[in-house]
RNA sequence: GGGGAGAUACUCAAGCGGUCAACGAGGGCAGACUGUAAAUCUGCUGGCUUAGCCUUCACAGGUUCGAAUCCUGUUCUCCCCA
């Protein structure tokens, strides 16, 4: 099966330039995604990019991933209804580095020909200055076809910079250089690129009379209309620092079945044979929620680790199995504290325990941001303490202290919170 | 430069002298039902020592027993005419 095909099928495909298929079918293509090193780790809607090279390079051909060390200077101003703050160096080389590692966990940097291969676009424009860039760039791209992006139209009105307005320059550039460098003849992204992707075709055409391809995948978007990608806490991060591998797997977990159907063909490498099997079990079954297991245990595990995974699994069993307070009480102080990692944590004094649980979660830890926030809490029945509802808030004492140490909270049935007692 | 409209809580948006911590919608949070899903229904959504009190309706003053609402000035936004 050809690239394009396999993409096609597992819906990762919004557009492409007339003949990128059957391009694929020569022997070794090389092809390129960027990726803007705005923050020190990538997050799951970047996931979408980095499974189009997986898929590339398994069907043989060469993925390049190009780190904006200089187009992150600057900012894309697609898809940003605002002017974006420009990154210092230092700020920026750390997170080159820090995207970097996580990238080579899912391409091989060393199998022959096809491996893949790093780069960065600061190497290439740190000594390109200003005027030899507008003559020999600028010249070939009318203001006309740059006005007519949408990256630029919508801002056009609020205001723009003029180095924002250039990006789209910038980028292109970079596709011509990997394509008069590298060889590179296809440029990957996400749906919102496809203006900047365009501006480097055209510009490739005009200054070298090239013919290089593009194909584009679509944003995700769930049924209900929310963003992709997105939970009460904000980002699901792929650095297992700023998102537990737990609360990565619950991510998955907690997809609806609406959406889990679309993810599975995204993010995992699962044929179409076995993605349909697993979705037949689950329709027979829909509480098992095979899908969103079989999702959850693949990314996980690839994105993370199989130790990782097992954790999680391990953690969510026994925060969403049928345990009880009993059931909290056996486990030693080391299992506690691996099931419940990445739940925060906040310190009180023992002699604390003697407040009402109002006070304790308001102002000797700040579980809630008020007491009214407290209050509505307890009103609702919504906390419970060692999986126990509560709703007398002098509830609390000594017995409730799991190994000497711990008190488990609940806000609602998914946040949980630890105490520890010093 | 001349004329006009406006600035209200996370967002949109009522209110035009007391009954306003401020209608409604969206969002968010929680509860019920389920499958840690979706849909649906319900409650909550400024703070507190909570039958009450305090701080909020761009900012600073003023009128009034009483102001988000009236007056003055300031800042900012939008529209029309030059």
């Amino acid at each position: 099966m050809d690239l394009v095909k396999e993409l096609k099928w597992r819906g990762m495909v919004h557009d492409l330039v007339p003949g990128t298929d059957d391009h694929f079918q020569n022997n070794m293509i090389t092809a390129y995604i960027g990726f803007d090193p705005t923050a020190d780790s990538l997050h799951i809607g970047s996931l979408v990019q980095i499974m189009t090279l997986v898929h590339l390079q398994k069907m043989g051909h060469k993925p390049i991933v190009l780190i904006g060390g200089a187009t992150g200077m600057v900012g894309d101003p697609s898809g940003k209804s605002k002017e974006r703050n420009l990154l210092d160096e230092d700020t920026l080389n750390n997170n080159i580095n820090a995207v970097k590692k996580q990238l080579e966990k899912f391409l091989d940097f060393n199998c022959g020909d096809n491996s893949a291969e790093i780069v960065n676009n600061f190497d290439w424009f740190k000594s390109y200055n200003f005027l030899s860039f507008i003559r020999d760039v600028g010249k070939y791209i009318p203001i006309g076809y740059m006005m007519t992006k949408d990256s630029v139209k919508n801002r056009i009105e609020t205001g723009m910079s003029f180095t924002e307005f250039s990006y789209q320059l910038v980028q292109g550039y970079d596709f011509y250089w990997l394509w008069k460098n590298k060889s590179c003849t296809v440029q990957l992204g996400g749906s919102d690129q496809w203006g900047n992707i365009v501006t480097g075709i055209e510009l490739i055409r005009k200054k070298d009379g090239g013919q290089v391809f593009a194909l584009t995948t679509p944003l995700i978007q769930k049924s209900d209309g929310g963003k992709f990608g997105k939970t009460e806490d904000g980002n699901v991060w792929l650095d297992k620092i700023k998102t537990s591998a737990y609360k990565f797997y619950q991510f998955w977990i907690n997809a609806s079945d609406e959406d889990s159907k679309n993810y599975i063909k995204i993010f995992t490498l699962k044929t179409q044979k076995e993605i349909d099997l697993i979705i037949k079990e689950h329709e027979m079954s829909p509480h098992l929620r095979l899908l969103q297991k079989a999702i959850a245990e693949d990314v996980t595990k690839r994105v993370h680790s199989p130790e990782d995974l097992e954790m999680a699994i391990q953690s969510s069993s026994i925060l969403f199995g049928k345990s009880t307070s009993e059931d909290l009480r056996k486990l030693d102080e080391d299992t506690f504290l691996s099931v419940f990692e990445g739940v925060p944590l906040y310190e009180i004094n023992r002699k604390d325990l003697s407040s009402n649980l109002l006070e304790l979660l308001t102002e000797k830890t700040k579980v809630f941001s008020s007491k009214g926030e407290a209050r509505r809490m307890f009103n609702s029945n919504a906390v419970s303490i060692n999986k126990e509802r509560v709703i007398d808030v002098d509830y609390l004492n000594s017995n409730h202290i799991l190994n000497d140490k711990y008190i488990l909270g609940q806000k609602g049935k998914k946040n949980y919170f630890i105490i520890v007692v010093i």
